[in-house]
Order: C-alpha cells, then sequence, then structure tokens
DNA sequence: AGAAATTTGTCCGTATGTATC
DNA sequence: AGATACATACGGACAAATTTC
C-alpha cells in the first residue's frame, strides 16, 4: 500500500475524531482511550500513526499516558463547576535551583530563585499544586 | 541487529549529545544542524531514533525545523527571532509526586501526577517556569 | 523556467524492551 | 507467570518543501 497524506495527514485526522470523543464525553475524562491495537484496527493505521495522534492530545492536554496501563482522557477545561468554592492559598520562599530548572531558565544550578507556591483546595481538598520560579530582581 | 535500550534510551542520549554542541557553540545559533541523514550515519541510529531526538530538543526550545530546509539551532540567551512579546511555552506530562508534594495533595509518594510545566521568555530569555501538578482523574 | 538533488514529513511493517494487570 | 499495553528501535517507501544547478 502507498502512503498518500493529501491534504491532512492521518495522524491528525485521527487525533481530531478522538478529541472529537473527549470532549462530547463520548470518552468521559478519567476514563481510558481504547488500546493501541484496538485503534490501529478501528482505523486501519500503523501503530506510529496511531502513537503520533495520541501524542498530539498529550500535548493539547487532553489526555495522559501510562505505560503499560494506557491513555486516559483528561477534562480539559476545568476544575470549574464552582459554585462551590475554591479556596486559594499562597506563599513565597526562597529556594536554590535545581539543574533542571537551572537549565530552562538559563543561570547556575544552586542559585537562588523567589518560589511562589500556590495550592487550591475545594471542600478543603487539595487538587492543584503551582510552583512558580522567578529570578528575584537586583 | 537487536533493538535493545537499557538505561537511557538512545534517542535521549543522541538528544544530550546534540543539545551539547548548541550549548557549547560547535553548533551556534541560528546554524543548521547536520542533516537527519548525517545524523543517522554519524550516530549509526535509524532515522527515526534521530528525529525523536530532534524533536526533544524542539520540545526544549533549544531548536526550530523547516521542512525541506533544515533543523536551526536556537539559544535562549539570545534576543532576536522575536518580538518584545511574551513568548509562553507549556507542555504537559505525567511524572511522580516527591515526597513534598505528595503530602500536599494527600496522596503517596511516587504516585502518578499530571504535570503541566509553563515556560514564559521575552526576547527569547526565559524569565519565569511554572509547575501545576494535578491528580490525574480515575 | 525547469529539472534534479537535498531535506524534512508521513506512513507502513516488524521486533524487542519495559511496566502494569 | 502469563497476558496486556505502552516505549523504543530498526528499515523501507513515498510526499512535500526548499535549494541548487
Amino acid at each position: 500500500m502507498p502512503t498518500p497524506h493529501y491534504g491532512q495527514p492521518r495522524y491528525r485526522a485521527i487525533a481530531d475524531e478522538l478529541r472529537r470523543r473527549i470532549e462530547n464525553g463520548v470518552i468521559p475524562p478519567g476514563a481510558l482511550l481504547p488500546a493501541e491495537s484496538t485503534l490501529t484496527a478501528e482505523f486501519r493505521a500503523a501503530r506510529g500513526t496511531i502513537r503520533k495522534a495520541i501524542a498530539t492530545l498529550r500535548d493539547e492536554g487532553f489526555a495522559a499516558t501510562e505505560q503499560g496501563r494506557g491513555t486516559y482522557a483528561l477534562s480539559h477545561l476545568d476544575s470549574a463547576k464552582s459554585g462551590d468554592a475554591v479556596e486559594k492559598k499562597t506563599s513565597l520562599r526562597t529556594v536554590p535551583a535545581s539543574a533542571e530548572i537551572a537549565r530552562v531558565l538559563g543561570i547556575e544550578t544552586g542559585s537562588l530563585l523567589v518560589e511562589k507556591q500556590t495550592i487550591l483546595r475545594r471542600h478543603g481538598i487539595a487538587y492543584s499544586l503551582t510552583r512558580e520560579y522567578r529570578i528575584p530582581p537586583g
């Protein structure tokens, strides 16, 4: 079989279809997507093509994958079902830069950074932890 | 030839090597990386493996690719290229929870979390790194 | 202007490794 | 321990964009 991809590539069309299913609730948040082998059969595409489609969804934040387990749908636009109050707690501290973070910020490992931590809770239960690192002024 | 990847995958090792060359100025910002066919010969890896390594560098902001042309080296210490706007780069991955984060979120250490990382740059210089951790649904 | 060469993009098939169930 | 599912790697083929002649 030849490999034409006139117009839109197949992996993108497949990603579009899977994204639709997630947004429409056909695959609800938290549910596993069909296995790669299953999708291979359904779309009649090679595994590499299926994997590229799923990678697209990961990049977009629609899905997350765990080796040996599967790929599950994420709730992309929440976490507002609010009305119920969201409690937000922010704290500041100074921390040394890890090697990983230092590389991204283009500074030396161990340099001091300002870390702003935000914890989001609902009904007293923390569901999100955010840490922002910045190079201190001066 | 078998296809083992004990320890670190080959594509990551290749990405590390190329990143080193960019950071060390062996491949200066704006210069083209060797063609995929050339890298295939040098590292004796399949083209897909080379492409995966380059994709890693793209995600990290060390390179940019144009079809029919090649892959350019970038530098986050380099200005130019984009205007005065703030460049925002978001990536998503799953990571095990550190003890500290696990405590805050009330989960077990090592549990898998979804990490959304956002890097803010201006004039090509990263000045803010944000990491948000959430418990995956399901 | 046109054709050929170069380079990246997509797709297929297969095999093996690694993590989870 | 076996089955299932994702991860890595190989090799080959054709498509599309750019450069070169």
